[in-house]
RNA sequence: GGGCCGUUAGCUCAACUGGUAGAGCAACGGACUCUUAAUCCGUAGGUCGCAGGUUCAAGUCCUGCACGGCCCA
């Protein structure tokens, strides 16, 4: 049958209990969770017919709630003609509440012999089918309700991620942080380096930008005498899709007055430890066949270390040996790019996907930390942090450079022209800088990467319930 | 953006070197009052992603496009 007949038959069900006076579509009904139903007695609950098995007067059935699964048992003696009939026009998929006596069949399942039920909404569209589940990748993601309903794991993925953001405000607050709001649509895009989203405001007559990152207004609260906050944000960027990437996201960022980078360095071990403890009981774990040992102390390395031993890489500041080993690699490069984007490229390729344990990338070349105080002893360097786990990026954090002056130099070294300087700097960041910022740790978590290392998802589209796709 | 792969019934999948498009589940009709992937008998269901092209003949070969996946950038 093609899919308007599947979905005639199904009206025309339900046109004929309208007839017979019952509503296809019900109303509120107090039911108890399926997973709390005791061992006997009477009980209501209420849930999708997720399976239907008729022996001609007596019938199995399947109902699933959000809680779990229990078989009902229709019987004509018990529930009369008349409802039996009704019972017949219910299809796989139709929510319905029921009342019954619990009982143990022949095999022993636990089952709820049916003595009233009620249709509390009638399917219309067939669901996937029941053993393969669903599995075109495009419909679980267009449908995630689809997706939901028929794939177990899935909706244990998306369960996991909900504890793990409930772990991390647990483990936030525990630790003397506050969670706050801070814009998301701003007036100069700031705190990392992305193409933003565009919008307008009719009102105030101005072009917005969707926030790329709540860097600069977390800031603002540093200044305003927050000393521990946090924002489970999300943030845009207009960019590239990937199974690392997703155009809105979710990130932790956390300021912590008073602190550094080291500081941040253990609050990650802690935090992620926590997290661990909590979802697997341990810290091991497996991630794409990978195994990760989540051990504190994780490993610490100066990024011009670890990139001398992958690469041999010694003076990095010349482009010549950097092009060399770009041809090397045979790494593709459209030809703009400067040396930092090509050490990235290398880093990217050569380094990352072996950094499978936790791993500290310490003190980047200040010219791609902006935001970053630098070394005391060293200014070619910054107090700065990348954690990778399972080869993913995990993690970003430095010591905030809080010297607006010095925080000015560095955003105009990045702009070209005055018109430019205009648009891209936001000197009202530098003027709340210069009433005094104290010296603060501050941290990034992607928290859709920490989900797929927790899930074991290899990509992000796993773990965002709709992840953007083009409309078909 | 580039390369490779995929798109066939509501769902999961077949269809060999081009030769009348198939199964299971779901659906529909029937039998059946302890089944659980219920069983048994029967029926129906297709713009083979879209548009062109080659050919006597295209799901199959070629080109373009759309959407998706993986890899690369």
């Amino acid at each position: 049958m093609s899919e308007n007949e599947l979905r005639k038959a199904r009206i025309k069900k339900k046109e004929e209990l309208e007839e017979m006076k019952i509503e296809p579509y019900g109303r509120r009904f107090t039911k108890m969770d399926i997973s709390k139903i005791p061992e006997d007695g009477y009980v209501k609950i209420a849930g999708r017919i997720m399976a239907i098995r008729k022996h001609g007067s007596a019938s199995f059935a399947d109902v699933v709630d959000g809680t779990g699964k229990i078989q009902v048992y229709f019987k004509k003696d018990i529930i009369g003609e008349t409802n039996y009939e009704i019972f017949k026009r219910i299809d796989i998929g139709d929510i319905v509440g029921i009342e019954g006596e619990i009982f143990r069949t022949k095999t022993g399942e636990k089952t709820v012999l049916v003595k009233n039920f009620v249709i509390l909404s009638k399917s219309l569209r067939p669901l996937p089918e029941k053993w393969h589940g669903l599995k075109d990748v495009e419909i679980r993601f267009r449908q995630r309700y689809l997706d939901l309903l028929m794939n177990n794991n899935v909706k244990e993925t998306f369960i996991k991620r909900i504890k793990i953001l409930k772990y991390i405000r647990e483990f936030l607050d525990n630790n003397g942080f506050v969670e706050v709001e801070t814009p998301m649509m701003h007036p100069i895009p700031g705190g990392a380096e992305a193409k933003p989203f565009i919008t307008y405001h009719n009102a105030l007559d101005m072009e917005l930008y969707l926030r790329i990152a709540p860097e600069l207004y977390l800031k603002r609260l540093l200044v305003g005498n927050f000393e521990k906050i946090y924002e489970i944000n999300r943030s845009f960027r207009n960019e590239g899709i990937s199974s690392l990437h997703n155009p809105e996201f979710t990130m932790l960022e956390l300021y912590s007055a008073y602190g550094d980078y080291e500081e941040m360095m253990e609050l990650t071990e802690n935090l992620i430890c926590f997290i661990a403890e909590k979802i697997l009981g341990n810290l091991n774990l497996e991630y794409q066949g990978k195994e990760i040992n989540l051990k504190k102390p994780w490993k610490r390395i100066k990024w011009v270390d670890i990139l001398k031993e992958f690469t041999g890489i010694e003076n990095w500041r010349d482009e010549k040996v950097v092009d060399e080993k770009i041809k090397e690699y045979e790494i593709e490069i459209e030809g703009k790019e400067g040396i930092f984007d090509k050490l990235e490229s290398i880093f990217k390729k050569k380094i990352q996907p072996s950094l499978i344990n936790p791993t500290f990338v310490i003190g980047y070349p200040v010219e791609v930390s902006p935001l970053a105080k630098v070394f005391k002893e060293n200014p070619e360097f910054t107090e700065r942090f990348e954690l990778f786990i399972g080869g993913i990026e995990i993690a970003n954090a430095y010591s905030e450079l809080n010297d607006p002056l010095e925080q000015l130099k560095r955003f105009e070294e990045k702009v070209k022209n005055e018109e430019e300087k205009k648009k891209k700097i936001d000197y009202d960041f530098i003027e709340a800088l210069e009433y005094g910022m104290p010296p603060a740790g501050g941290l990034g978590i992607g928290i859709d990467r920490l989900v797929m290392l927790f899930t074991n998802s290899a990509s992000i589209r796993e773990v965002i319930f709709f992840p953007l796709l083009k409309p078909k």
